[in-house]
Formats: structure tokens, C-alpha cells, sequence
DNA sequence: TCGATTCTGTAGCACTGGCTACATTATGCA
DNA sequence: TGCATAATGTAGCCAGTGCTACAGAATCGA
């Protein structure tokens, strides 16, 4: 009740405030989103993902590692019982697959516009968080077109 | 001291650990940017900033502004009196420029890669924040190959 | 001019995600 | 096999950023 009341048809235009709403939602899921898809790479490569390890790679104590997961589990996305390794459900793996997807995208994009691979790989880890579907599309498309093949 | 002991010369390679906690300190400086950039906008177009206009426009409540308020004048970006309107100390007029340089940039580069205008505004305003130096001015040579002028 | 309304500010709550200190459980090796 | 070490977990602190409820100041129009 704070739209410009008689408008229907044709999008409504998104204003800077849903802007900046969508921005903070978006904000709120990268946790998940990055903590997931390491969970993943773990137990592919290392049989198992465990606190300790996640801590280690992510840069922060066991203690937030913990509490994360704890979150994460509440939210449906990893499952763990105590003092055993973490697991994903079946959404944990879908939403593993699409982040990790999405960042190589990413990674790949900023490459092919001459940014060295190091700082691609940096700036893919807060971007991606942004990145909508169509602009994903839109990446993709660009490198299709450079790519060849 | 977790690094790997003996390869000094050539740049360290940054780690995953690394990447992320850069992420998080820019997240630490978006909002900051954010305000800068929209109470340089009242300034220009309404002579002044206040709490109720930011409030609005930021999708928040007037008790949110004022305290990000405080913070930001805490650490020198801004300056109020009580009951008073906001100001931009030049530090603040820096971030701001710099800000909404970055911000339009952002916006014209997502739109000449074919996304839509409403759909780069929004991504824009996360993205943004996570766009360094270096990608940055990659950006603006994909504008003028593209842009011809 | 003065009273209603609007604006600004404070108190106190919730949640996220950092941390240290300490407790408990598992594990691994002598 | 047992004990030292490693890993996991809990308690409780902090800052940031949302909120509602209420208090105080400023403004505007009748
Ligand atoms: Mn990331
Ligand atoms: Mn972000
Ligand atoms: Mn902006
Ligand atoms: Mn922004």
C-alpha cells in the first residue's frame, strides 16, 4: 500500500528501495550459498566434510563454522548429528550445483574481459551473489561469443 | 604462517580464505557507500538530507538511518547536529563520487551486455560493491570498444 | 500563536556472524 | 590400552542492521 496506486499492465517499475531490499535478501542467503558449495567440494575430494576443515578454508573459527551449520541445518540444507561430519539434502546439492555453477560462470566472465585470474577469483566470490538469471544468461552469451567452440 | 613456507618474489597467490574475508570487509563498507551516495542525491536534487527521506527511499525505518547515521559519523564520512540535517565531510564527498562513478558504470556495462534496464539497476546495486579497481577499468574498456565515440 | 502533525531520537528486542574461553567427545599413537 | 591431542560443542561477549514502542523537538497551518 505504498505503490502508486492505479498502474496495473506493464511492469511496475522496480524502485531503489526493493532495489536495496532484494540486495539485503540476497546478502542473507551468500552464507548458505558459500558454505554449501564448499561442503561440496569437500566431500568430493576429501571423502567427508568436516568442521575443522570448513574453518580452516573459510578463514574463520569452528565456532562460527558451528553455528552456521547449525542455521543451515534449521533452514533444511545440511543435515549433521554430533560430532559427525555434515551431509546436504537434496536442496543443500541443488542450491551446491547452482552456486558453483554460477561462480565458475563468473570467474570465467571476468577473465575473458582481461581481468587477471587472480582478481577474477576474488571479486567472482562477492559478485556472484548478484548475479540474476538474466544476467547470468547474459554472461554466458558473452562468452559464447568470444569462446568460439 | 599458514602460508606455504618458501615462494617469496612473484605475487603469493590469494587463497580462498582470502578472497572471502575481502568480501566481507566490502560488505563491512557497502552500506557506507550506499548512504553516501544517496544523501549526495538529496543534497543535489532537495538542498538537503534527512533521516525520514533516506528512510524512505532506503526501505528502512527512520530508527535504522539514524543509527547508521551515528556509526558513519563515527568513523568521519558524515556530520549532524541534533535535529539537524546531514552532511558530507569531504571524505564523504569522496566516497560518494567514487561510489556513484562506480555505480553508473556498473549499470551501463550490465545494460550493454543485453540486460534489461530494470534488471542491471537491481543487480547493480550488489554488484557494485564487489567490483575492484581492476574490473572495474575493465568495464569501461568494454564500454568504449563497444560504445564507439 | 498554539496545537496537531511530522520529524528526530532513545530503549530495547531479534538475528547474523565475528570472537575467546572453556567443556566434552573422538582419535590416534606409544 | 590408555592418554595426549585434535575435533566438536557451549557460553557469553561484541558489532551491525533490522524492528516496535515510546519520548521529545520542530514545523506548519488554522
Ligand atoms: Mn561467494
Ligand atoms: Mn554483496
Ligand atoms: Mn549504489
Ligand atoms: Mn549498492
Amino acid at each position: 500500500m505504498d505503490q502508486l496506486a492505479a498502474k496495473p499492465s506493464h511492469t511496475p517499475a522496480p524502485t531503489l528501495k526493493e532495489n536495496l531490499r532484494k540486495t539485503r535478501e540476497e546478502h542473507a542467503r551468500e552464507t548458505a550459498q558459500d558454505y554449501v558449495e564448499m561442503i561440496a567440494e569437500l566431500i568430493a575430494s576429501q571423502g567427508e566434510a568436516r568442521v575443522i576443515d570448513m574453518a580452516r578454508r573459510l578463514g574463520v573459527t569452528h565456532v562460527t563454522v558451528i553455528r552456521t551449520i547449525q542455521r543451515l541445518q534449521r533452514e533444511g540444507l545440511v543435515t549433521t548429528q554430533p560430532y559427525r561430519s555434515i551431509f546436504l539434502t537434496a536442496e543443500g546439492r541443488r542450491l551446491a550445483k547452482e552456486s558453483r555453477h554460477r561462480h565458475e560462470v563468473v570467474v570465467a566472465f571476468l577473465e575473458s574481459l582481461g581481468v587477471s585470474a587472480a582478481v577474477s577469483q576474488s571479486d567472482a566470490e562477492g559478485i556472484e551473489h548478484h548475479v540474476s538469471r538474466e544476467t547470468l544468461a547474459a554472461f554466458v552469451r558473452h562468452l559464447e561469443k568470444k569462446g568460439g567452440a
